[in-house]
RNA sequence: AGGACUAUAGCUCAGUUGGUUAGAGCGCUACCUUGACAUGGUAGAGGUCCCCAGUUCGAAUCUGGGUAGUCCUACCA
């Protein structure tokens, strides 16, 4: 083996291996268990989030898979219709071509040949993660299979009148030319303008202030309205207002809704511009005139003047002809929140057109009660809530998009613009007897693509036709998602699912934070802040780091500042930390959390981490089998990889059989409840602070000192290799490559059988479980002695500066009999961690050497100060222990001085801290008088 | 405006049903190339658990009220 760990040289030909294999498959034996990914949008590339959703999947399908769960991990893209259609317009445009120039068609061909160019980035960069989903079933939501599924969801549900089209309001892309739904909407607050204009009344008896953020609506108006009771307007109500640059007569009406603190209390309305302003449009039956085209410029509603312009083009002409008429009484500086398309940062135009929407009520209903009744679990429990208030003040969910790309809608009219539903003209003409002549158009739109990914869950598995899959992994087990989408997808599979498979899509929605930078700063492209997961396993110079983070960028000033900040944040560039390291920092950081701040400080030490293991194993290998200088095996030593027996176990191999009991139940404790952090930090722990820190320091003595038997040494091989193996099984689920590369070295030493095509691969080994019996009580306590004594003696050691190279002498007083037995039965295990020159039990009435001291319980362990101890140091040393229990026993001391303590607390907190107490002031006393002997010299 | 979440060491975070001498990693200080590992070892320093009040024998933990930050939802033209 390297002396270090290498990940590049073992991470890709193992995946390969793995998935050649099959290993990812159903195993077809067992209980199932299913996770569904949630489709990466096919035009992305792998970003932090991913990584460490996928992560934690991979971890939970390794997991029950070593479990021996029928485990599948059902793994796709999803067509994403506005990305994915903008994607390919860009490139057209590079060439100068526009979509319609092409036609829909060979528009829509293009975007599928641009699909198999580069649609597969994402899924080559979830191998690198080792993500071991079942790639044989792979799916994508514009496969044709998946079509009949949204085409079958669509038919029924329109039957069911759960589907109606309607001409409405919606969010208008101006630039897409598509509505969007309100969730793709972002509202942020802007620095803009209030405006305030005065409307004659038409019977030329005065005028009102109206106050506006957008002007140009203003000819769209069609009435104002004032509060019913608001005294200044009272006698207005009912006459009308002349409305300026339009001429058209208007009324002023009467509605709550207006608030009378704001502004002047009068509010023009422009009920086809205007969610607010529709309501009221519809209470009064107001006409509703738009004033806008699709691309949000004026149309022929305007007066000549003003039309065919740019909305911000004909805002400007308003406010100055307003002003030229003397109208305009005044401009605020005003905070708004403007509404801007997610995709496009256009603001968007709320706008009249015909949609397809869902009638989302009655499936909210089944959809809460299925949370309510505890057949959906979020996790953490939190989410719930924000899930309720969604689901009950849901809006219909409006699903036509006037795109190209995506699935179209089912839908054909006649030219009286009749609506027939069906699976195909076809079909629609049988089913409605429609004569042959009757001319038939297709719905020109397609659906929302959060429709289609709203029957991930079942669509995957081959619905509407009845399945062995669906039978066998339908409802899945769990969901791993962010809280972003909660709403947008989450929310609709769950209703959708309900609806048609009568049964929940899931039974657990684990909810993870969302991955930041250090500073918790979101990752984007434009902050420049994006760290790229593939860098972090691959590595990455500075220069080319600089290079892709300013790539793009348009602003010189943004550049700089990117730039400047990189270098300074990563003055090396990243180094290669490899897959398991990062997955691993992933991991340690899934707490309860919202956000998760990722520094990059912290895969560091998981890559050391990494490294600890592979040096252990590469000592564990040194010592159980014969090697050549190069490490290569000549033959192996009698680790009982036979299984014959014949072994002796010592205390330090029972001691940490126990401690791996404990640590696979963490572990899994960890899992289970979706605290990767727990679980990879139990591991941690196990592994670097017990199986390296002090079991292969305790193997040491036995292996090398001809002081113990060959039966000894048999043992320790055996525990050696065989705790090494379970845990590389345990690790496996966090870890995948490391721990398949070391095991596969070491499984036939620790007697891994390979019948049954067993141990071919750790991934499908059987995960280690807790076996109870196993936990050795005395030799638990027993390490512990031996550590108190040995990190005693390391204190003493470390304090007084006596170096490590220097073997000293050790003498035990005031010792039970128990402190005389572990001394005995680990003399040759102190004598070389401690590394000592001698031991000295001193019985009761011997005289002890003027010695530096720590106490283990009540016994006292001396070093003798002649030649390697200052007086003054040690002095110092010990009040410094002094001082701090006094401190501690003072504070105990006042409470249980305290009657109302000692009468109220339970008995065994009252005695625990009496002999906490009886401990402290034994020991404070042996130190005292340790302190004035000392002082007498 | 309503709601949620967060506040613990210089930094990133754990802390289970109230009883711990409040922990880990990174960073820091000193010493150490000892035979798995310097991507290492040993020892050490470092905390008013955001503030105030309350409940309790006892609060980092429970309750109320603040403060600060993050986010969601709904918004006033």
């Amino acid at each position: 083996m390297d002396k270090t760990y290498q990940p590049q040289a073992i991470e890709k030909s193992w995946y390969q291996t793995w998935e050649k294999n099959g290993f990812f498959k159903p195993s077809g034996v067992g209980e199932s268990y299913c996770i569904m990914i949630p489709p990466p949008n096919v035009t992305g590339s792998l970003h932090m989030g991913h990584g460490f959703q996928e992560s934690i999947m991979d971890a939970l399908i390794r997991y029950h898979r070593m479990k021996g769960r029928n485990t599948l991990w059902q793994v796709g893209t999803d067509h994403a219709g506005i990305a994915t259609q903008m994607v390919v317009e860009r490139q057209l445009d590079a060439q100068g071509i526009s979509r319609h120039d092409l036609g829909r068609e060979k528009f829509i061909e293009k975007v599928w040949e641009w699909k198999a160019e580069s649609g597969g980035t994402i899924t080559q960069q979830l191998r690198r993660l080792g993500a071991s989903p079942d790639w044989s079933r792979e799916r994508f939501t514009m496969d044709d299979g998946f079509y009949k599924a949204v085409q079958e969801v669509f038919i029924r549900l329109y039957e069911e009148k759960l589907i109606y089209r309607g001409k409405r309001l919606v969010n208008w892309d101006p630039k897409l030319h598509t509505a969007v739904s309100d969730l793709e909407v972002i509202s942020e607050e802007e620095d803009g303008h209030l405006w305030h204009f005065r409307y004659p009344l038409t019977d030329g008896s005065g005028h009102l202030v109206v106050a506006t953020t957008r002007p140009e609506t203003m000819l769209g108006d069609t009435a104002v309205a004032v509060h019913p009771e608001d005294e200044r307007y009272r006698q207005l109500i009912g006459k009308t207002i002349t409305l300026p640059l339009v001429g058209r007569e208007i009324p002023i009406i009467a509605d709550d809704y207006v608030d009378r603190e704001f502004g002047t209390g009068c509010v023009k309305i422009t009920p086809a511009h205007d969610f607010n302003d529709y309501e009221m449009g519809q209470r009064h039956s107001l006409p509703m005139i738009n004033i806008f085209d699709n691309d949000a410029r004026t149309n022929a509603n305007v007066p000549e003047k003003y039309r065919s312009m740019d909305r911000f083009d004909a805002r400007t002409l308003v406010v100055e002809d307003l002003q030229a008429l003397g109208l305009l009484e005044k401009i605020d500086d005003h905070k708004l929140k403007v509404p801007r398309g997610d995709r496009t940062g256009v603001v968007i135009e709320p706008y009249l057109t015909d949609q397809w929407y869902v009638k989302t009520q009655p499936l909210a209903e089944e959809a809460i009660r299925a949370v309510e009744d505890g057949d959906i679990q979020f996790v953490p429990k939190q989410y719930e809530n924000m899930y309720f208030s969604w689901m009950r003040d849901i809006q219909d969910w409006c699903i036509s998009r006037q795109l190209w790309w995506g699935h179209r809608i089912p839908a054909w009219y006649d030219r009286q613009g009749n609506v027939y539903v069906g699976r195909s003209e076809a079909e629609v003409r049988q089913k409605h007897n429609l004569p042959d002549d009757l001319s038939l158009q297709q719905d020109d739109d397609v659906l929302d693509t959060w429709f289609s990914s709203g029957l991930w869950t079942f669509g995957t598995l081959g619905w509407p036709e009845q399945t062995d899959l669906l039978k066998t992994f339908h409802s899945t087990d769990v969901l791993v998602t962010g809280f972003d989408i909660i709403f947008f997808w989450v929310a609709r599979m769950i209703m959708l699912t309900l609806h048609f498979r009568k049964e929940v899509p899931f039974h657990t929605v684990y909810v993870h934070g969302l991955v930041r930078d250090s500073h918790g700063q979101k990752m984007s492209k434009s902050k420049g802040n994006v760290i790229d997961p593939i860098d972090l396993i691959d590595g990455i110079e500075l220069e080319d780091l600089v290079a892709k983070r300013t790539a793009g960028m348009m602003v010189p000033r943004m550049r700089e500042k990117i730039e400047k900040q990189t270098r300074k944040e990563f003055p090396n560039g990243l180094a290669a930390y490899g897959t398991d390291a990062l997955r691993y920092t992933y991991y340690s950081l899934a707490s309860t959390g919202r956000d998760i701040k990722f520094d990059v400080g912290r895969i560091e030490g998981f890559r050391n981490f990494c490294n600890k293991i592979w040096n252990a194993s590469r000592y564990v290998l040194m010592n159980c089998e014969v090697q050549d200088e190069q490490g290569n095996r000549l033959s192996a030593h009698d680790c009982d990889q036979d299984n014959s027996g014949g072994y002796e176990l010592s205390v330090a191999d029972r001691w940490i059989i126990s401690r791996l009991q404990q640590v696979e139940k963490a572990f899994a404790e960890g899992v289970e409840s979706y605290r990767f952090d727990l679980a990879s930090q139990a591991l941690y722990d196990f592994i670097w602070n017990e199986y390296c820190s002090w079991y292969l320091e305790l193997s040491k003595p036995v292996l090398t000192s001809a002081d113990f038997s060959a039966a000894q040494k048999k043992g320790t091989r055996r525990t050696l290799i065989r705790v090494l193996e379970a845990t590389l099984r345990l690790a496996h689920p966090l870890m995948p490559f490391i721990t398949e590369e070391i095991w596969q070295r070491i499984k036939d030493l620790a007697g891994v059988s390979t019948a049954d095509g067993q141990g071919e691969t750790i991934m499908t080994a059987r995960l280690p479980e807790c076996e109870p019996g196993k936990i050795d009580q005395q030799a638990m306590a027993d390490v512990k002695w031996l550590q108190g004594v040995i990190e005693g003696v390391r204190n003493i050691r470390g304090e007084m500066n006596i170096s490590p190279a220097k073997s000293i002498p050790l003498f035990f007083a005031n010792g039970s009999a128990n402190d005389r037995r572990c001394l005995d039965d680990n003399r040759l295990f102190l004598t070389r961690l401690a590394s000592l020159e001698s031991i000295t039990w001193l019985n009761p009435g011997d005289t002890a050497p003027m010695s530096a001291t720590a106490l283990v319980g009540d016994m006292e362990i001396l070093v003798p100060m002649a030649g390697l101890i200052d007086v003054a140091a040690e002095t110092a040393r010990l009040n410094k222990e002094i001082d701090k229990l006094k401190k501690e026993s003072a504070r105990v001391q006042g409470k249980l001085g305290n009657a109302k303590f000692v009468d109220n607390a339970p008995a065994e907190v009252v005695q625990k801290e009496k002999d906490k107490l009886a401990d402290m002031q034994a020991a404070l006393g042996k130190l005292e008088e340790q302190a004035i002997k000392l002082a007498t010299l």
